[in-house]
DNA sequence: AATGAATGAGCCTTCATTCAT
DNA sequence: TATGAATGAAGGCTCATTCAT
């Protein structure tokens, strides 16, 4: 057939989204190239066959895992920061931890998708758009607050790096003689000196 | 046969390091999944039949490239820290520019490295011991100088991730609009502040 | 994905069916070690991805041609035991001529899966039980005519050889000077005497 | 090159013999298929490349080893029967155990070389040319005890495969449910019936 | 819309044979 | 003669994609 098509009634859009949740779990499992779309049908609980109509091939669907993937961590990061009421010590705690809360779930997925990115225009596409998304956000706190910094982007993609290795460090576990506490403590104060005038 | 040769020979030393130094340049520049045997063979400059009297599979052909480059970004920055006067802004800023340096070549196989050793036991392992022989240097040049810091071990590994996010940073210029001169400038002070009592 | 599927819809039984045909025919004809699994599935009319489909690996494919194999020789033998009516000479004679009769199809395949069973445990399994059956099947006869025999295992089981053997003598013609009438005729007596009390 | 010489020095009869040696022990343990050229010049304490030199190619190796393997059980069966007194039962049940003694080394090796028969003609000529001699040994034998028995061959024949099956059975003692002193009773009594008049 | 059987190109790996030394 | 490194064709198996139903 070769035609895509954008599923209308509510029952196919249920079918994509399965495939899509089923992408996100098992691509973050076994990566990308160590699983079929066999499997990925089979997870969603779908035919392969239906797999082709509703993306265009395998890459088709990984895209749309990423675009998931990061709604899934930005959102309840983007909902933190929209209710964000004053920018110290402890605010900045309690937004670490819902940034690596968000990580936890399909935490393999993301160094995955960032190797991709490099491999691949329209994965790295996605990854960009992405962390725009967070800076801007993370710009608009800023200027809500009136912190009206010198090289505001610069600082906060640092920022954004900070964070997000120590999400990546916390839900990896691999330094097993490191004090996970101490670790935060650091990164929230070196997020305050980053953002000091 | 299934007998992994030990190259003894001089010119067999060579060609298993052809071998190596072709998996560094395709990995990096496809990724591992999407390289097969045959084309590193033949960036090689050899049969594809060879390849396997020097590695067990293309894993072990992995392992080896990872090895190698681990030892090419290492090299320099060792070379650096063991010649170190003294730690303060200006040899920092220094040291961030060795480090970007190091990791401009092959720079591509960092991030796919990171996602395989999420796949694979014995890439994960070479990944750590690269961190903590990295780390190790780090906390001697700090006891060099008699900076005796509290939480020394946190301390250096986020300034170990802070560096690293820099390299990548600069050697993809992602972000077209970030000022790449005042990224340093800011990493440097973190840095210093990270260190600092 | 490797799983294997046991078919259901009757087209598929079939396919299976061509598949364990096909090799049946060829490991036959060139031996198993000679075969590759493109030319089996070029035999059975598919596609070499759907042989493995319905088995797991080119061995899953001899040990059903095994089962078939020993299936197609043993069913015309027991045919013929479960409507004796008399042991005598001619009844032997008869008994003879049929088991030669279903040596002649594919009877190539009979010495190469007794190589093969010193190679392979699973294999080995096959053929023991094929030996096994067809001595119960003589012991029951046996029994059925009351020949209480001492020695019964070790009589049947010389016997079981000895025809074994003219049936191979016979299919494969390798002796051109012998006179298979008497062949026959000799191997008669000596089984009537094998059986004698 | 491709030239084949044939040794002449002791030495290289030496290198040559040590070849076949070491195929006669290989192929009996692994079959020929399973057996790589590097394995048997391993094995025979030569390099890969010198096999070549003596052998024109696989084949010929296994060509000579089943040469080897012939003379290796005929020559105790020959020297048993040249000096065979009286043919009786005693001195047939001393007979079965030399062929069984014979049939020890290597016993593997023997139902492989018979499947290979069946698939090329030289391995074909040399199994039949092996049971000529033997045949024809045993039919000198009778001659000398002035036996004229009718269908002299026929029986030779019967006996032959009797006798190799006794040999089977017993080096690789399948059957645990079997008694072998039993089974070697029956076969001598089973041969004198053959032999009888 | 849906199924899942079928396709066949492509991959990793082995190994008989050759060749430079 | 001898070595053993090197070759490259071929084999078993996988899987993204298509197609008959």
């Amino acid at each position: 057939m070769g035609i895509i098509r954008e599923p209308q009634k509510v029952n196919s859009i249920e079918k994509k989204n399965k495939i899509i949740e089923a992408g996100l779990k098992i691509f973050g499992e076994k990566g990308y190239y160590n699983t079929n779309t066999a499997e990925i049908a089979k997870v969603a609980g779908v035919s392969t066959g239906i797999v082709y109509s509703y993306f265009k091939d395998k890459k088709d669907i990984l895209l749309h895992v990423i675009k998931l993937y990061f709604k899934n961590i930005f959102s309840p990061i983007k909902n933190f920061l929209d209710n964000l009421k004053e920018l110290n010590e402890q605010s900045l705690s309690e937004f670490l931890k819902i940034a690596i809360k968000s990580h936890e779930e399909n935490y393999m997925l993301h160094e995955e998708v960032i190797a991709l990115s490099h491999l691949d225009e329209d994965v790295n596409r996605e990854f960009i758009n992405f962390e725009l998304s967070v800076n801007a956000e993370l710009i608009k706190v800023l200027d809500d607050h009136n912190l009206q910094l010198q090289d505001t982007k610069e600082r906060v993609h640092l920022a954004y790096n900070f964070v997000e290795n120590l999400c990546h460090e916390y839900v990896y576990h691999k330094h097993k003689s490191i004090d996970y506490e101490k670790i935060i403590d650091l990164t929230t104060k070196t997020l305050l000196y980053i953002f000091a005038k």
